[in-house]
DNA sequence: GTCTGTGAAGAGGTTCACAGCC
DNA sequence: GGCTGTGAACCTCTTCACAGAC
């Protein structure tokens, strides 16, 4: 398959859940509507529409639906089969915010596990999602087949368990710890903590916010 | 002062947090020993790193403490003055988890009014920052100047929610809601949302995880 | 010798501008 | 008229490679 570069797919993934959420869903889509939307130029969304090869959109706008799945295709981020297949290390108040409520529904991904290292906060977690000791990561990544991981431990033990999480099969990791964690190749992390996103905001822009 | 391109003031973020969690505090690291913690290459650092017009490394390494200040003085993201004012609206399961715990401490940031819709749950609620309803943004935000945005509602009140927060002076908000925001020009949003990061991923590395 | 700092070359992404289609 | 798709120009960022500092 030709190769789309990464600001490209990034930008791909964002067009992807602002098609979802435009309520139009048999309708058209212009470029610039898209552009409207999201400050990208226009030029720029359509350079990336057309890297998926799909050519739908002929002079007349694309359709949200067909467009929509072209990019779940090409991302390789489509919802079937439930998804793929990610867990929860560390049920702290944050870990624990996402087992319940409809943080992954309706996404790409389903919650296939959580660990903590305490029993008793375990037991007091009333959850449809499987609890396990982070005594069991080793045997339960592999069983599910679980690839992702998210992060919310204590931020010292934090390089360690991402050794473990790695060493048993994890592939990509969501941290919301704010250590800045070492992996090797092949493994991506995206950081997602309050703390780095605030200080992306500030060193993003121009600054004297 | 020079125009720092945004990949490197990415990078120099990072990096910043990465110097803060070296324990050699004293010392001094090279560009090589940056590029095998990181996976960028060394010239990429020595380059980021001289556009911040310090050149107090030559031949040397550079000393962690002298650069980490370098660093927070260009992107301006020191801690003084108690941090850059930000604000938690939305008080569920995972804005409140920010509340409580040590989310901002250390950072360039200082926690200094959180919101929410509903006066039960702020009562039940037990904490040393002030809390209020939304009603209240309106005069609060500019009160206390504050700047940043941490958004915790739900999904569906997202979009009308950071309108709000943007016509009382927010300018950047870091968005842990599933909605895509659509904001004016001068305004930065940073999606820190589980779904999104895990989509990143998927999305980034050549797929197939 | 080791390391930084930086012109110059190279790679990678974006935008322009227009042909082609409806 | 309005819109997509795309070669070519443009621009931005990265890497090379080496002079200069220690």
């Amino acid at each position: 398959m030709k190769q789309i570069p990464i600001p490209s797919r990034r930008r791909l993934v964002t067009l992807s859940q602002i098609l979802q959420q435009l309520k139009k869903n048999g309708a058209r889509v212009t470029s610039s509507e898209i552009s409207a939307l999201t400050g990208w130029s226009d030029a720029t969304i359509r350079r990336d529409i057309s890297l998926l090869c799909v050519h739908s959109g002929r002079s007349n706008g694309y359709e949200v639906a067909a467009l929509r799945e072209a990019i779940a295709a090409a991302l390789d981020i489509r919802a079937g089969n439930g998804g793929k297949r990610c867990c929860i290390v560390g049920l702290g108040p944050l870990g624990s915010s996402l087992l319940s409520g409809t943080a992954f529904s309706g996404s790409a991904f389903s919650l296939a596990a959580a660990f903590d290292t305490s029993m008793n906060r375990i037991e007091l977690l009333d959850s449809d999602i499987p609890l396990y000791l982070t005594t069991e990561l080793k045997t339960v990544i592999p069983a599910k087949e679980i690839t992702l991981a998210v992060l919310c431990v204590p931020d010292q033990i934090a390089q360690e368990m991402a050794d473990r999480l790695v060493s048993f099969g994890i592939r990509g990791i969501v941290n919301y710890t704010n250590t800045i964690l070492s992996v090797p190749d092949g493994v991506t992390v995206e950081n997602a903590n309050v703390v780095t996103a605030l200080t992306r905001i500030v060193g993003a822009s121009g600054s004297s916010l």
